[in-house]
RNA sequence: GGUCCCUUCGUCUAUCGGUUAGGACAUCUGAUUUUCAAUCAGGAAAGACGGGUUCGACUCCCGUAGGGACUGCCA
């Protein structure tokens, strides 16, 4: 790629408030932060907005901070928490008064209450009667923004939304701080951005009036304007807003369901962006051709088929040695044990299975065949494979494996087409017998390949087992 | 209610006024076949609707319908 294409000073954050698990919607965001940031060679910052202190929580913070680990969206520098910046963010709020920008509303909540009716009613944004009093009383307080005139037209260039213009009888006078002297988001999300040198900003469009909010912060301030990129939101798979009904939010539920990070992370990447015909792109291609212009301005669904798809092409090009780690993991979760020389036996086996399997849990049905225990179980179909005339073919497997010199799966198969050949028979005629005998009706690879993986032991003794059935 | 955003095959999307509207997944048909997959070949499948602008609109404008967001001393 042309380095000489990046844009100078780029950084990027991810902003989430830890109130619960990072979810998808959420790891797509960070991801897309991420990935212009690493495509320009800038920073992508993290700073965990937990202004609310009611609702924040550590877990949540752990679980955010894991999962973009676990995603492969490292952050640069050290992790900013909002909260800890309140003395800083007051600061701000002051000079905003002093520049007359703010002011101190005196409304109880009963107060404010029958103003927003009256502001709903007429259908503009929340103004405070206290907006133009210059006079202090000795009574509770907030700090509110002083919204421009009514009639001011406030515009965002977003790079993907492209100019939204909000009039300012839209826009309230937000609360910047609160009685307890508290700062709200929309004060902190603007103090903090400009305190890390954030130049870019790309997140869900439910914050696209946020923005026209929170410039009007920025230009009282002085402050440049960051670059504003608000992307459409994640649907569920009936069209429907993203909700805990269709299951599967958080992206730790993700690892649990047996899909592999770099999967999720392509999957994601291309919801919402795109690049021409391109449609599987790793997150170190994307680091070189991401781009704002990619990204879609209409919502799209999760569509957990194509997920699959995606996973399943990840696991093909997996490492055997991490994935037999994974439906080792996998299999403890579920409660299904393996001991040691099943373990030997599904270790060289990943790489055959692999290639049929879209999610570590599939992979780890796929090991079934050789985790059976002696007697193996047989279905109906294959009981009767093995009965009457079946028992002559397995006999000459037997006699005919025993004296086989190589153990690969080339000669394997020559010794069975020399068995259909002795018979007189065709291959189709010896394959599912041999293939009943060994693996009682489970799924397995071809037969060739599931005798060179269970080994000439295991073949024989599973052989003779049936012979004797 | 008000403001803002969105609308191409079932799904993700390409198209940046002129294309037989392309690709991927799913689906269907065929090939392969020793189970289940995988793989290969081929097919069907789309511009929400109604007006404009233009020699020409999926593409630009307006309206309608549908979906979404915001409208907190939450973020």
């Amino acid at each position: 790629m042309n380095q000489n294409n990046n844009i100078e000073n780029v950084i990027t954050r991810f902003a989430p408030s830890p109130t619960g698990f990072l979810h998808i919607g959420g790891a797509r965001t960070a991801l897309f932060n991420y990935l212009f940031a690493k495509r320009n060679n800038g920073k992508f910052l993290l700073r965990i907005e937990d202004t609310d202190k009611e609702r924040s929580t550590q877990e949540a913070v752990d679980a955010i901070i894991s999962g973009m680990e676990w995603l492969g969206l490292k952050h640069d520098g050290e992790i900013v928490y909002q909260s800890e910046r309140a003395a800083r963010h007051a600061e701000i709020a002051h000079e905003l008064m002093v520049k007359g920008a703010a002011f101190k509303c005196y409304m109880t909540p009963e107060e404010t209450e029958i103003e927003r009716n009256k502001a709903f009613a007429e259908g503009r944004a929340l103004r405070s009667p206290y907006r133009d009093n210059k006079e202090d009383f000795d009574k509770p307080f907030v700090v509110r923004l002083r919204a421009p005139d009514p009639a001011i037209e406030v515009i965002i260039d977003d790079k993907v939304q492209g100019q939204v213009k909000t009039i300012a009888k839209n826009l309230d006078d937000m609360i910047l701080l609160r009685t307890d002297g508290t700062p709200t988001y929309m004060l902190a999300v603007v103090v903090d951005d400009y305190d890390m040198g954030v130049t870019y900003i790309i997140r869900g469009d439910d914050h696209l009036i946020n923005a026209a909010r929170q410039s009007v912060i920025i230009d009282a301030m002085g402050w440049q304007r960051p670059v504003y990129a608000h992307i459409p939101l994640i649907h569920g798979e009936d069209g429907k807003k993203l909700s805990k009904r269709h299951g599967a939010l958080a992206v730790n539920e993700y690892e649990n369901m047996g899909y592999l990070p770099e999967a999720l992370d392509s999957y994601l990447l291309r919801l919402g962006w795109s690049h021409g015909d391109l449609d599987i792109v790793d997150l170190k291609e994307a680091s070189n051709i991401f781009s704002l212009s990619g990204l879609g301005k209409s919502p799209s669904r999760l569509d957990f088929t194509k997920l699959g798809v995606v996973n399943a092409h990840f696991m093909k090009i997996a490492d055997d040695k991490r994935l037999l780690n994974l439906v080792l993991e996998y299999a403890k979760n579920q409660d299904v044990s393996i001991d040691e020389n099943k373990i030997k036996l599904i270790e060289p086996a990943i790489k055959d299975l692999k290639e049929r399997a879209k999610t570590i849990g599939e992979l780890l049905e796929q090991t079934a065949f050789l985790r059976a225990n002696i007697p193996l179980e047989f279905n109906q179909k294959s009981k009767t494979l093995v009965e009457g005339e079946g028992k002559n073919v397995i006999a000459l497997a037997i006699e005919l494996l025993n004296t086989l010199i190589q153990w690969d799966r080339t000669h394997i198969s020559e010794t069975i087409t020399k068995i259909a050949t002795d018979r007189g028979v065709g291959l189709g005629k010896i394959g599912p017998v041999i293939r009943a005998a060994l693996t009682g009706g489970l799924v397995a690879p071809d037969l060739s390949a599931t005798i060179e993986l269970l080994g000439r032991d295991e073949t024989l003794v599973r052989l003779k087992n049936a012979l004797d059935n």
